[in-house]
DNA sequence: TAGCTGACGCAAA
DNA sequence: ATTTGCGCCAGCT
């Protein structure tokens, strides 16, 4: 069933804290799927929930990504509120957790 | 049921 | 170091 797959992505997301981000590879293998890095943003990108801080998660390379809530740039607005360090890549370094 | 898309990730040039 | 191409998984139409 795929849906758990959403289910423990959202679940996890959740569960990252503030001030701490996560790289959708990460959040996918976590889930059970290393390679479902696409999924996961797939997962974001239809999840409206505020519960699920889904602009804590950005790329592997430390890039912002996508954000549906308006953008990269309220994406880091966010982030930097949390008190997480931006670079002009974007973040400075992501938490393996 | 089958096919396409998408907020990514890694490898190669 | 930067750019381009392919592969990955799950969800939606």
């Amino acid at each position: 069933m795929r849906k758990n797959f959403t289910k423990k992505v959202h679940g996890y997301v959740k569960n990252i804290p503030a001030g701490e981000v996560r790289s959708y590879g990460e959040v996918a293998k976590a889930c059970g799927s290393a390679g479902g890095a696409r999924a996961v943003g797939f997962i974001m990108a239809n999840n409206f929930n505020k519960e699920i801080p889904c602009h804590r998660v950005v790329r592997a390379d430390g890039s912002l990504g996508q954000y549906n809530r308006g953008g990269p740039e309220a994406k880091q607005a966010k982030l930097e509120k949390e008190g997480i360090p931006f670079s002009t890549a974007g973040v400075i370094q992501i938490s393996h957790g």
